[in-house]
DNA sequence: TGAAATTCCTACTTGGTTACTAGGTTTTGT
DNA sequence: ACAAAACCTAGTAACCAAGTAGGAATTTCA
């Protein structure tokens, strides 16, 4: 029951293309410096984020990505899902049909559901944007401190 | 994010034993007929509760095992905890304080505290007890069709 | 036009975990 | 004594996570 790295990962690199964004292209080792995560690696994951089209990229010196939408436009179920895979806490709760053999009778389908919508309920109910702003909103209280 | 095959048959188990009570030990090659579940696995996943004092056990001829408290002393979550490690999305929120370096910083972390109470929330609150009134209603309909 | 900067693509590796299977040991009722 | 059970430990095959690595393609700019 945990959410791995590549998840993780993605989701921060979306918060900080947002709470980064000039308008210019941001270049993957000033994400991974920032975020501290290895360069390569997180080329690998925003390639996902962006084939599913979430960020925008262009390549050559300049080059870089950057939110291809208004990062309110994003929840983090959507970034989870992308890069994880199903949410579901359980296999036959994927898909539309349960094709488990055992789903008439089985005991335990009815708590597994309820996790499942409490997960859904939490990661579609937060987005980027809010994640972009309470952070904006520290860093801005961090430099009154200064 | 998925719940694995112990966790989920840790549970499976115990509803079975609630359900199947009769006061006498239920032996595991039964528990494990009427759940589909391989018995040397079984055995294997139903130690873990005897060794945790979940259910009770006795050897020998006629022996097995049974629940070691009322049905409505054990939650899905206890059951999960116990066979799964811990349920934290996260692994910064385990123990009592945060290890993680990035924590004071992290843009992230108040998703996963919002996950991590929203599926504490579901396990802890559906007792052994619950699963298995459902079920032996379930059967009751079941019988009346026939 | 050439060099540098950058994304893009694919393969590999290492280590751990899951989901079992297998085989033997101990205990106990009859 | 014997059979039926729980108990214990080791092994294993397959998969996945979390990277590392190296080079190809593209673009900018001097």
């Amino acid at each position: 029951m945990k959410i791995s790295s590549r998840g993780r990962y993605a989701v921060r690199i979306m918060v900080d293309l947002a709470v980064n964004n000039t308008g210019e292209y941001t270049k993957v080792n000033q994400i991974a410096r920032r975020q501290d995560i290895s360069e390569k690696y997180l080329e690998q994951i925003i390639s996902v984020l962006n084939k599913a089209g979430y960020v925008r990229s262009t390549r050559g010196a300049q080059g870089g990505y950057k939110l291809a939408k208004d990062a309110g436009c994003f929840t983090v179920g959507m970034i989870l899902r992308l890069t994880e895979g199903s949410l579901c806490p359980v296999a036959c709760l994927e898909g539309d049909t349960n094709e488990c053999e055992r789903c008439d009778t089985c005991e335990t389908l009815d708590v597994w559901k309820q996790l499942n919508t409490a997960i859904n309920h939490v990661v579609d109910g937060v987005t980027i944007a809010d994640l972009a702003e309470k952070q904006l909103a520290r860093q801005n209280s961090m430099d009154c401190l200064i």
